[in-house]
DNA sequence: CATGAATGAGAGTTCATTCAT
DNA sequence: GATGAATGAACTCTCATTCAT
């Protein structure tokens, strides 16, 4: 594939990525994808054979950007109580951001049975978030910001806080002010003891 | 409809429900439940419209069972640490139950957007199960057995908790250990202080 | 059938009929039927076995009633001029009413194919009607109120014309004004010679 | 589409016109057009979306046809008689044409309650009708050929004649010699006088 | 590479008709 | 007689996928 098809294999995820915004996974069609894209229908075929394919490309185009942006966070100076609440913030605009993620179509893929499940996209997000809270909370400790026995286990529960928060976003609603709540329950408790 | 389509509505529920359980909601049509049940097509239209009609009496079935199981729980003359303890047992049961759950087909009937939303089922258990708990730890620092400054806070936590760890369970996957873990985790912030 | 059932038979007649002049012929299903008349489906089967059936009687039914109202009309002592003007005023009536009639039921049974041409209702109202006013015409001539050299034809005329504006007023529309005007234009053509 | 699919739309309308002088309006399914065009089922909807949308078309050629076939009737250089004449036995071999005629379809599809009504096929027709006749009627009486107080009225008259035995052709028929008749019989009040 | 017409499988839905009660 | 649950045939419509150009 040479670069003129790169760049439209890559206008065509970009492409998709909004039908999958707007429609979430299953409701998704080929022909959804063909008519958003304004090609033919073999054109898109030349590309991607399924939803499901394009889907997984999607997401790995999304797994980069979010590296990108975590990385950034973490290139801060900062100190670490105010770079994990700099998070709490990012996953606060994420969660509460009704159009505009693909938050909806990537818990429908992973419910789907019958997809090829080369690697699990949202257990490895999860399990770098944790990662990266639990070295931020580690550093509070050492620089003495917060107090905490078990960094791993507090940096797991305030993911799961957040999943609970995110799924709920999107299935019974959740308020900003809910979401700010929950935020200071998770910092205080570091900072508390 | 007299006695007897009632009970035969009952059947093709209870049969949907398994349905639903193995195919999740999406991915199951009036086919599939016409062929679990081992009616005609023309059948089940005589007593469901389609497969949202069908989930939503599946969902308000499951809904009486779960408060019979609820109430049940309440009566008991266990100390409030004891019941939370136990309801998070329950939780944890729920959690890590891979088949008979119809968990999936619940997240993917939410995330459905054109249905009735008549009322939030989601929404409404959370809320319930919010209370209850809240109830339980006010309880509980009234005998000494916790200690809590905002026990609404706190229960609200604990669900949200709950709900990263079963969204997590059918998309990540989850061991028994890492529920544990966190169930321990929040059983010891009430205790502890 | 005893005499309950002849009753039971009566009502579901009067109650199709309403069904066909509501929506035409070919949209009548049995279970259209069945709801109107508030019955239940292998009842109405216990006396009609067709909406075909049903059509055919209501049909007979009102051949009865427009005989009778024939009749009335012939009886009066009027001159024929009269009586024709007054047949006339009928049958535009008739023509102008846009609900409350089987007009295009009939059209459309007759349309119908395979339907079991027993006798041809619109054949014989309409040699019925040519009838009456080729006598009322003879009459005229006789009386000196008319002129007129071929009786049977002006009156086959008439009943062109008069079908010709009834299948328009269902088709494309006609006027009172319009109407009036064919109705003064037929009557001259006999008086003026 | 291209010029090819144009060409194959084309066929599908004239396929669907014989159908549709076989079996009526109401009487005929996509499935029907499918097998007499031997395509696909999906192939019939990439042009036509319901019988409606195919019969307007097929009416629509039909107009343009027809539209054809009076000009060059009026482009005759005959005397206005000679062309009414041949204007009525056009007529007659259209109303005696039981095999290849829309008529009973196009009567169906204008009893048709929820069809989209943009414009009234039959209308138009009748009024253009009645608008040459009158102009013909008009130059007879200029020529001394016709003797005429009311054009207008005497061609709209003509034609609820001719739409009466056109009804009556396909509901109760009419024979070759009645049509004769009647033909003569309008002619020969425009020459009488 | 790209197009878009064509196919056919399959889902949804409605009803005429039957039959056990 | 009467009921209404049950069946199955028939239709409508939508897409994934292919293929000739």
């Amino acid at each position: 594939m040479g670069k003129k098809s790169e760049r439209k294999k890559q206008f065509i995820r970009e492409t998709a990525r909004k039908v999958f915004i707007e429609k979430g996974y299953k409701n998704v069609t080929m022909k959804d994808v063909v008519e958003a894209c304004e090609i033919s229908r073999g054109g898109l075929y030349l590309y991607y054979g399924s939803t499901t394919e394009l889907f997984l490309d999607v997401l790995q185009m999304e797994a980069q950007d979010t590296d990108d942006a975590f990385s950034e966070a973490v290139v801060n100076n900062a100190s670490p109580a105010d770079i994990l609440a700099l998070f709490l913030q990012e996953q606060k605009k994420e969660l509460l951001r009704k159009e505009d993620t693909l938050a909806v179509a990537t818990y429908e893929f992973a419910f789907d049975r019958e997809k090829p499940d080369k690697e699990n996209y949202l257990l490895r997000q999860f399990q770098e978030a944790v990662l990266i809270i639990e070295h931020l909370i580690t550093e509070g400790v050492r620089v003495g910001e917060f107090v905490c026995d078990d960094p791993h286990a507090a940096a797991r529960n305030i993911m799961y806080v957040i999943e609970g928060l995110k799924i709920s976003a999107h299935t019974m609603g959740v308020t900003e002010q809910t979401v700010d709540e929950e935020m200071r329950y998770l910092m205080q408790r570091l900072t508390n003891g």
